[in-house]
DNA sequence: TTAAAAATTGAAAGCGCTTTCAAATTCCTG
DNA sequence: CAGGAATTTGAAAGCGCTTTCAATTTTTAA
């Protein structure tokens, strides 16, 4: 044990174990090249003085901190915690550790979120979405990093991304939903201002109906925070106005359930008497009853590809370069053909209860 | 713009606003020790250079990150996020940065993540609960650095601990559900090596009963994971026994989440066919529906005292000591009184159904 | 056995910043 | 306006590590 409180440094292991400080050094990175009688006395000091590495002063002189940063809109959101886990299992495999933070879908914050990680010299940088400061995506160029985008696809942003088509996910639900016979559809959709992807997926419910010679009627969509109780305001909100809308798209399985919830209050039976669906497949998607129809994201899959990308990246490896991966349409129980005229203007009723 | 790709460092900055990196160095940690008219050519020369302070050599030359870790059992759950936020924003007023990693409930892990923090500085740490690794709590005490525990409470532990008493929040369901009536009470628990607080809330439940002359009937626990699932596979169990309970205290809001939808796969009613109530309040559990019936646990009032405890330690000016903060039942619709003993008969028909 | 090639090691120079200490400047007070 | 106190500044010494480069040792080939 060093004396007193002072920090014991590899100085000090390499002192009682006779031999430099380079040779430590080497023994850290790699024991292997280090001679093997050489490597006991090491080892043994190392644990004799409970020695632990200063990474500051390690990043400092190998100019690289083997971290790599990640912006999320939130981490609350049960999105959130299914891709961490994996990417912080890859990127730890080439050595990496993941330092995350959230933005709560603020530019502003995200651009101190990313200088801060620059200054703490992240090795790479992952951020959701393509929208971005340009300030934030210059300091990140300045900075002479690689950044990925997740969760987004637009084939005209100059910056790699590792994400699927909102658009398409959308136009999937709403095939579903016209071949079941709805003509009259509603939508509940995020509307941070960061959140393109929300805008995406509204897009592609307008596009889609639009080829069916259908329209997303303006009175038919709800804009609101991403959270249960604004899917349950949208749900009362939609299904209280004239010429109500037989099935409603949710941008999100958390509005989903929100609204599913409140038709539950309501009285109203899902999908009986109206269809919603969903986006992102959640764990509670297919727990709630009825189990939600909803477009899967390939949230695993993006977190695996963006670990190995980087880590092929940082070692010379291979470029950077966009994947492309496919979500899926989950057909369960929350969609069903619309209820027939009369039996809406009876659902209609329920109006009378607010 | 520096030429090429050199780093742009403080001395840059210095040499262009014709001042000493010393000088430069005490604008960026407190701009008014600066003469006035010395301060707009040093941020001139910042802004012109695009200078990002680098944390690693700072934290080297001043032996401090102004980071504190936290190793939380997981990051996914809905209870980490609403404790994420306040200890997060509360810590940055301080002008700290809050670091954050998951154990997965494994001390192991917990014991790498932690060695990851004090080799990257942290200036403080905050674990959840009791249950750690020695090794773990002798490097943090050789790191010399403050540790505080949270969400649990043990007079007997020798640590600083910000919580509550997980047994006095059972204790509180007990009484509620004994009071309306129930004699047979079963509950679904989480059963993670590291998870005491799970423990103390069965014993809570345990010693409440015994006082009241009842017993927690070994057949009526359920240990499981702590997922949706998990709560469903439970509920199942415990009603398809003979003298099935008429209540189930679940461990968590999503166990009882859980419960609740796979009672409503089952067709039961809930609460008239059972009662179930929750532990900690979560954001789905006043949304599902019935609204569940659980205990509040004080999770923001924990992260706004545990900063404020931290910032105040570091700065010199409080001692660390524990806080106690108290949990709330919230009665909701999901409890009610037993259902009769001839009723209770009709709903074990349902045991067939599987 | 010996010379050349290869592998291993150590000395020392930073990495970019903070902070001490002394020097320089500014501010008061009488 | 002098003189000392108080404030502001700069020079320089590290913080603990990696990495070059040269020296040393080991291995290989002749």
């Amino acid at each position: 044990m060093p004396n007193s409180m002072e920090r014991v440094t590899l100085a000090d292991v390499a002192k009682l174990a006779g031999a430099s400080s380079a040779t430590v050094s080497r023994f850290l990175a790699n024991p292997l090249s280090i001679k093997e009688k050489r490597r006991k006395p090491i080892e043994d000091a190392i644990v004799e003085l409970g020695y632990v590495p200063h990474a500051a002063a390690r990043t400092l002189a190998s100019r690289s901190s083997r971290m790599i940063g990640a912006v999320f809109p939130r981490l609350d959101s049960l999105l959130f915690g299914v891709v961490y886990e994996p990417l912080q299992k890859e990127l730890r495999k080439g050595g990496y550790t993941l330092v995350v933070s959230s933005s709560d879908y603020d530019a502003d914050a995200e651009y101190s979120q990313v200088m801060g990680m620059i200054s703490n010299s992240v090795d790479a940088l992952i951020l959701v979405g393509t929208t971005h400061h340009t300030k934030t995506l210059d300091l990140i160029k300045n900075a002479g990093i690689p950044l990925v985008l997740v969760a987004c696809w637009d084939e005209n942003f100059p910056i790699p991304q590792i994400g699927f088509s909102n658009e398409m996910g959308a136009a999937s639900v709403v095939e579903h939903l016209v071949g079941l016979g709805h003509k009259n559809i509603g939508a509940i959709a995020a509307s941070q201002a960061t959140n393109e992807r929300a805008e995406a997926r509204l897009r592609g419910i307008r596009d889609t109906l639009h080829l069916h010679g259908l329209a997303l009627k303006k009175e038919n969509i709800f804009r609101c925070e991403f959270n249960f109780e604004s899917g349950g305001l949208g749900l009362r909100k939609l299904v209280n106005q004239d010429d109500a809308p037989t099935a409603i798209i949710c941008g999100s399985d958390m509005l989903a359930a929100g609204a599913m919830f409140e038709a539950q209050r309501m009285g109203l039976v899902v999908p009986n008497d109206i269809s919603i669906t969903g986006f992102d497949d959640i764990e509670l998607s297919s727990q709630i009853h009825p189990q939600l129809t909803t477009v899967r994201t390939p949230r695993r899959e993006v977190a695996a590809q963006t670990a190995q990308l980087l880590i092929d990246n940082l070692s010379g490896k291979r470029d950077l370069g966009s994947i492309k991966l496919e979500t899926k349409l989950m057909i369960r129980a929350s969609t069903a053909t619309p209820k027939s005229d009369n039996l809406i203007e009876k659902s209609s009723a329920h109006r009378s209860e607010n």
